[in-house]
DNA sequence: TCCTAAGCGAGACGGTACGTCTTGTCTTCCA
DNA sequence: TGGAAGACAAGACGTACCGTCTCGCTTAGGA
């Protein structure tokens, strides 16, 4: 019971920060289960008994970061949103610079497609959610709000690869300024908000 | 000399045509290098004389078109930038719905990699090189053009995957009229044209 | 523990018995791995986690065998081997009768140049054996007596490709005893025993 | 036409020296036919257009020179044949003094089945009819001269192996004796000569 | 001396085996 | 009973070789 949980606990901790330790190592597609299971000195069988694949225990490593970061700002409201001098994409700049070796890793050529279009998927949802005090002020919705939602995460997504590639500079403060400044003209505008 | 040169353009052309049939009946990731040289009834050798992996030889069914659609636009000149009626981004719409299933097999979960960001890059640099005679004009510069490029290139690539998501829903030219409408503002204000 | 080496033991007569029904089928040379796999229905890998390549599973065939009948003699004392109304070579032709097809599959033209130079010293190294008696009571040895040996195992050797090629016939008494006939007197001056 | 192309005789020479040379630095079996065009300077195409296989062209390097060798002793006579001080395994063990480097890779493991069978029967055959004019006086047969004839090529066959492994010590002409005299008195006596 | 058919080099190709790798399932034993 | 250890079937991987093929160049032998 209590004690399974634990050890299930913690063979799933062995297997996440053994998946760790090997993308810093090298490309995610050349990583392999059997790479995997020896790090993590866990049975091949026991690999199968909690993940369905690779990928999977990858989402297992990333999406608790990701929950962890978008709750940091999902409480605001919509005022805090048109004026705060934080903007919403500060916390995806600075999550990203404090796991800048894996997202590296992750994000390009050897990466992963399902993390990729997971993470693309997830950005537009909470992007979705988080603008949703605003579209309740909005006087009018010229654009589906949807396709908003996805046009601003796949705009973050590539300037957080093109910064990542960049050495993670400017700094994330500078990051998410310009972003804004890019991003809100347009996305106010079709909201009736300009 | 000439023979040899059409016997290898006649197999290239085998596999690239076995590829795009395959793609349309699977996912790319669970197409193996034997199903292609089955398919192009080719022999495995020939294969790898031709192309290192099968993400070459996507790239190479990829490039041709993308290079054709990038030129379509390439010899606008400012004014016509700024003025037309057409925006950039509709020959993209336009070409990804001519093909949408291979995209939509191609781009989603069970896709490549290789191909995302080389055409993330691929439109960040068309983008980059498409903008600059705006570059010449614009009075200042207050962002790195390059990230705006990358800021471009992830928002278009989002919202093409959302919409071949959408069933290629609403028209091309609806769609890059409204991306514009996202786009536009905040890039003009960037390089000082707001 | 004993589990782990009763499934080797099954696999490894799995392989066994597979090769030795492709082996009355075909030349043992136009025998792949990939038959000897499918008939045993066994994994290409497991193959190589038991023998390193076709002769080595060949090899395991036979040097049980072999190891059998030569020590149905090896007891035999010089008084024996002198006298004896069953030469020696008695036990080989009635050997390879009852393997015939085996034999006349595996030396001949789509043969195994290693088993049949295995055979030959195997031959040579096991008379060299079963003299060891004479070579004790010899008055004087004229000849070097690994020389003996390579020049009996050689001429039985072929006496049984022989032998096989003519259907077996005479029968195996008939032949050990021309064997001797043929044998005996040349080794017996060698040794100063004529 | 000509039948004899000098041109044709050129790349067959030209073949055959490779595979020579080729032989001098691995074993026969891991020479490709691959290697042997490209020692020889030659197309792939014309290899086959002069031999099936490997092994013919091993053969057609090797038939020559024992022709060559047997001729040598063919015209002898009955009486030569039993009183002459150099017997006629002799020029057996010169040949392969001369050759020894190419026997050695030959006739071992990593050598070729084809040529040692072939190698087998040549000498028996050529025993068979050096023997001729000793049936023609023999009082009585009583053992098949075609067995006799096996039974000295093997002997004979694996003791040039030994030889060959030994160094080619002792000399041809010790060699010669010692074989005429483990061979002679059994080959005799079966004849009714003894 | 020229001409013409052959021999030939170069090398792409289909087919197929190689030896290695990874995946997911299974069984046995230990804690 | 959960997990470690690891054998196994299935089958893809990238490489190698074989035998066939097409193409022009070269060249010998008959005109």
């Amino acid at each position: 019971m209590t004690e399974f949980d634990l050890r299930q606990q913690r063979t799933r901790d062995s297997l996440r920060s053994a998946l760790m330790a090997l993308v810093a190592e090298s490309p995610f597609e050349a990583i392999s289960i059997t790479d995997i299971t020896r790090r993590a000195r866990v049975a091949r069988k026991t690999f199968y008994a909690h993940y369905n694949d690779k990928d999977a225990l990858l989402l297992d490593c990333v999406l608790p970061m990701l929950s962890a970061a978008a709750q940091t700002v999902t409480q605001m409201n919509a005022d805090t949103l048109l004026a705060g001098n934080k903007p919403l994409s500060y916390s995806a700049f600075k999550h990203v610079q404090q796991n800048a070796d894996f997202y590296r890793a992750v994000l390009n050529a050897g990466g992963s497609v399902r993390l990729i279009t997971h993470l693309l998927d997830f950005m537009a949802q909470t992007s979705y959610e988080w603008h949703a005090p605003i579209r309740e002020v909005a006087p009018k919705m010229t654009v589906e709000p949807m396709l908003i939602a996805h046009f601003l995460a796949g705009a973050l997504f590539n300037t957080l690869r093109w910064w990542l590639a960049n050495d993670c500079q400017p700094s994330p403060e500078t990051m998410a300024y310009t972003f804004s400044q890019l991003a809100a003209p347009g996305t106010l505008d079709a909201v009736g908000l300009g």
